[in-house]
DNA sequence: TTGTTCCATACGTCTGTGCGAATATATGCA
DNA sequence: TGCATATATTCGCACAGACGTATGGAACAA
């Protein structure tokens, strides 16, 4: 039970979710760029990452000085599932498709 | 996306898992049933209830002084997917089959 | 009307969490 | 070593939410 409130505690949170959708547009993104896209704090980002770390909905990869993150792909089935639907509900959101237009100025720019 | 944070805020509480997975077996029940078989206090019962409501996912009616709580069908396909998919995820959960045990007892021996 | 039962809500307290600001840590480069 | 950049963490504050206790309100019966 405890993942499950784990899960959907990580879950219950805009910033975590537009973080979400926006790993699940670009596949690997560094913090800054995050930063950037969300128009976040760096504290900030870094907090929510790692909350999304601990749920392990997400995992870091070190280049440089730089940290990626990425989605964890879920081994679970349901858990898989429930991330599809989450996904697919979080599309439509405006604010959601305003990062994903974000996204594309801030790749032209890099760090 | 209010909407979203607010369905999985509602979510992301044991109390409120449990409750949303014995209305799925129950189909309806009155609080006093539900303070039974989950062993919760009435207030906390009540207040989860109420919780639940405000996030469009449980109904009420009252029927003289019991007052009975359901799951509302939900309209958006993708609600309706994502409930399902959590609900199939807490049907595993040990409490949850505890508390389907102590549903039977508490059905046994009404009000 | 009075009392009883069922339920909802208010209150005080405690914990968890989000935030900005400041600080710490880590890597790479000169 | 010293410095700059990228990221993580800490601190203090504010607020939401979870809880038990107590109280309020609604329906029904006598």
């Amino acid at each position: 039970m405890t993942d499950t409130i784990t899960l959907f505690k990580a879950l219950s949170d805009g910033a975590r979710l537009r973080i979400v959708a926006l790993l699940s547009d670009a596949g690997e993104l560094c913090v800054c760029d995050i930063e950037k896209v969300l128009g976040f704090s760096q504290p900030k980002v870094s907090r929510h990452l790692s909350y999304l770390k601990r749920a392990g909905l997400v995992r870091s990869r070190r280049h440089g000085v730089w940290m990626y993150y990425a989605l964890v792909a879920q081994e679970d089935h349901k858990r898989r599932q429930l991330l599809e639907v989450l996904l697919s509900m979080t599309a439509s959101e405006q604010s959601v498709q305003q990062d994903r237009r974000q996204l594309q100025e801030v790749l032209c720019t890099p760090c």
